[in-house]
DNA sequence: ATGTCGTACTCCGTACGA
C-alpha cells in the first residue's frame, strides 16, 4: 500500500556553507524527500554524512566544481536513479530518482534551469541564448503528453510565468526571469506535457506568491520584492495526490540564508 | 536599483556567475 510523503524543493545556494540550514529545515519541517539545487560542489565533497545522520540514508547527487549542481536527500528508498544532460555543456542541473513510496513509485525530476545573464536578448548574451535552448531541449523532452508513470518535475526553473508571480509584473516584463520569450516557452512546456501548476492549484491567481528574494535589497520583507522561480509539477495522475503546498516564507529570514525558499508539498497515497 | 552573495584563482584582492 502506497504511502504518504512529503517533498521540499530548495535552491541552497552552496549546500557545504548551508549544512546548518538543511539541518533547521529538516527539524522544523522533517520533509521525507529534499531537492537540493545549486550545491556548488562535486559529488566527493558533498557532506553526505551530515544529512545521513538526519535519516537521508538515501542519496543522489549530480554535482560539479563552483556551480549549479542538483542532489536529491531521501528517507524513502530510490528504484532508479537517472541524470539527464543539457546543451552539451556538461552542467549538473538535472537528476531524477524514483521513490519507492511502497506503491507503484513516483518519479521526482529535481532540475537547475540556467539564471540567462542580464541582457533579454539571445544574439547579445550566450547566456541568455543557452537559456533558450535549455527550454527547447526540455520541450523536446516533458512537453509532450506524460508517460504513464506517476511524475513530479521540481527545482529552480529561474522562470516567474505569471503576472502574480513577480512583484511588478509591468516593470519586469524586461527583466530576465519574467520577459514573455520566457514566460511563454514554459508555460507552453507545462501545458503541452499536462503538467498540473501544483503551486498554483492550492495558493492560486491573484494571490502574490515568491519563492525568491535578491540578497541586494535593504530589507528584503519590508520591500517584497521577491519573484516565483521555484516550481513543483505534477503529472495529471499526481496532481490530485498533492494535498498542500508551502512556501516557507521564514527560511528568507534564517541567518545567512539562501536567496530561495523552500517549496514543501504533501503527496497523499 | 549596480545593490549582495559564494566560489575559485589571480590566492588576503579580483573575476565571474547569480
Amino acid at each position: 500500500m502506497a504511502r504518504s510523503f512529503t517533498l521540499a524543493t530548495w535552491n541552497i545556494n552552496s549546500v557545504r556553507i548551508r549544512t546548518d540550514l538543511v539541518e533547521r529545515l529538516a527539524a522544523e519541517r522533517a520533509p521525507d524527500v529534499l531537492c537540493l539545487q545549486e550545491i556548488k560542489c562535486p559529488e566527493a565533497n558533498f557532506p553526505s554524512s551530515v544529512f545521513r545522520k538526519l535519516g537521508y540514508v538515501h542519496q543522489a547527487i549530480n554535482g560539479q566544481k563552483g556551480y549549479h549542481g542538483v542532489a536529491v536527500l531521501s528517507r524513502l528508498p530510490f528504484a532508479a536513479i537517472d541524470r539527464r544532460g543539457f546543451c552539451d555543456k556538461g552542467d549538473a542541473r538535472h537528476i531524477a530518482v524514483t521513490v519507492d513510496d511502497g506503491g507503484d513509485g513516483v518519479e521526482i525530476h529535481n532540475l537547475y534551469v540556467p539564471a540567462g545573464g542580464d541582457e533579454p536578448d539571445a544574439t547579445l548574451n550566450e547566456k541568455f541564448a543557452h537559456k533558450l535552448q535549455f527550454l527547447d531541449e526540455m520541450a523536446a523532452w516533458i512537453g509532450k503528453a506524460p508517460a504513464g508513470r506517476a511524475s513530479i518535475v521540481v527545482g529552480d526553473l529561474n522562470i516567474a510565468p505569471l503576472e502574480h508571480d513577480v512583484w511588478s509584473h509591468k516593470q519586469l516584463l524586461g527583466v530576465v526571469s519574467h520577459t514573455p520569450v520566457e514566460t511563454a516557452a514554459l508555460e507552453a512546456i507545462r501545458t503541452g506535457g499536462g503538467w498540473v501548476d501544483a503551486m498554483r492549484s492550492h495558493i492560486p491567481v491573484p494571490q502574490k506568491l515568491y519563492t525568491w528574494w535578491s540578497y541586494r535589497s535593504a530589507d528584503w520583507s519590508a520591500a517584497d520584492k521577491g519573484r516565483r522561480l521555484d516550481h513543483v509539477w505534477a503529472c495529471p495522475a499526481v496532481a490530485p495526490r498533492v494535498a498542500a503546498i508551502e512556501v516557507l516564507r521564514a527560511a528568507r529570514g534564517w541567518d545567512r540564508p539562501s536567496d530561495h525558499v523552500p517549496v514543501i508539498a504533501r503527496i497523499e497515497r
